[in-house]
DNA sequence: TTATTATTGTGAAAAATAGAACAATATGAT
DNA sequence: ATCATATTGTTCTATTTTTCACAATAATAA
């Protein structure tokens, strides 16, 4: 079992740039090509394919169509996600207004908020009350939530949707969650990515 | 100089976490608490701390506020950050009025627009025509950009903000930028988080 | 057909990162 | 004042991740 959460992220990064390789009427792609796509080293390509048992061909690089559908499988996308936002302030809101998610497969199907006046059953995505979060996630079998709460809320709201059945969280409160039994928790901290960006802003402003 | 992101982000993590300690009223720390604050391993946390040559005191464990005093000058947290977003759609204007940010120093001065139907001076945060971005970050000196723009526009407003003089750049646009001389750029890609969720919910439950 | 070339697949080496272990030592107890 | 204890700081070890290097081989050319 393949744990180097990079390794994943490089997975996507290729599948991106070879759809937009496709996109570009190319058929056949080279590991040099791939690195080039996502800022890697083509033996690093290899390797992660190699990781998966993908193979290509000798002086003939990959097939796009082939390895489309093996890094596709690979990732879940042979099938749509069906994904629940909890808070619909700001930031929830404009996630559950986001069309990106469903080019990928993955759907916002629905968002739950606390505080009845956010509430909104006839909207695209519709917005219910909270109370209802757990009879629908068990109706409806969700599996994948994204938190957007407040971050004093976002520890009881995790509680409460993980053992309503919910597998994985995409958290963006600035906390680290504890995580319950079976639950995966991934973290974007929109604050620490900007300090990250500004500690390495500067210490390269130095060294020059 | 260190360039290893994951450490600076430990250091991000555990300035928060220092931060909740205080607001309970601790004044000082031990290594293992800041461990399990954060999901890590006392003698990571005490690694990190000796990689900056911060020091604590033997059985006295370290002051918390003179700890966040250094986190916070290594993090660049001693000055206020004015940042811009180009493009003011869902996201973008989600940042906008995100409030988060500010407790964090970081200050959104200005958003910015191709599209004149977007243009409003009178917001709290004024949303500019994108043709003003250049002499704003000029005039501001500004040197940080949140880049929100819809992917086929995203490498262009890159190259024109980073030759105003932006040197840092988080881009939510899922495309691996080419990134001018002298400008950093972080991806934020939402899609690769949540591929990256559903791989280790798949995984852990084929485990299982 | 045979030679040449380009590219993969992978094992071994190197580099980076994390973790364990423990000597040094400050604190508090007796 | 001495002892016992808790905790740091750091060295050493282990693990993980990346890169290198090259044999194997498929495609192309002569």
């Amino acid at each position: 079992m393949i744990t180097n959460k990079n390794c994943i992220i490089r997975l996507s990064r290729y599948k991106n740039a070879l759809y937009r390789l496709q996109a570009l009427g190319f058929v056949k792609v080279f590991s040099d090509n791939l690195a080039d796509a996502v800022g890697g080293t083509a033996s690093q390509v290899r390797k992660d394919f190699s990781i998966f048992g993908i193979s290509g061909n000798k002086k003939g690089g990959y097939q796009i169509d082939s390895l489309l559908e093996k890094l596709n499988s690979i990732l879940g996308k042979d099938q749509l996600h069906k994904v629940i936002v909890i808070g619909a302030g700001h930031i929830g809101s404009a996630l559950m207004r986001y069309r990106g998610f469903e080019k990928e497969g993955i759907r916002i199907v629905a968002g739950f908020d606390i505080d009845p006046a956010k509430i909104n059953r006839s909207n695209p995505v519709p917005v219910l009350s909270l109370e209802e979060v757990k009879s629908f996630i068990k109706s409806n079998g969700i599996r994948i939530a994204i938190l957007a709460v407040p971050d004093i809320a976002a520890q009881s709201a995790a509680d409460l949707i993980c053992s309503s059945g919910i597998k994985g969280v995409l958290n963006f409160a600035p906390l680290r969650l504890k995580n319950a039994e079976g639950c995966i928790i991934n973290n974007v901290n929109l604050e620490i990515e900007l300090e990250n960006l500004i500690y390495f802003m500067n210490v390269t402003e130095k060294t020059k």
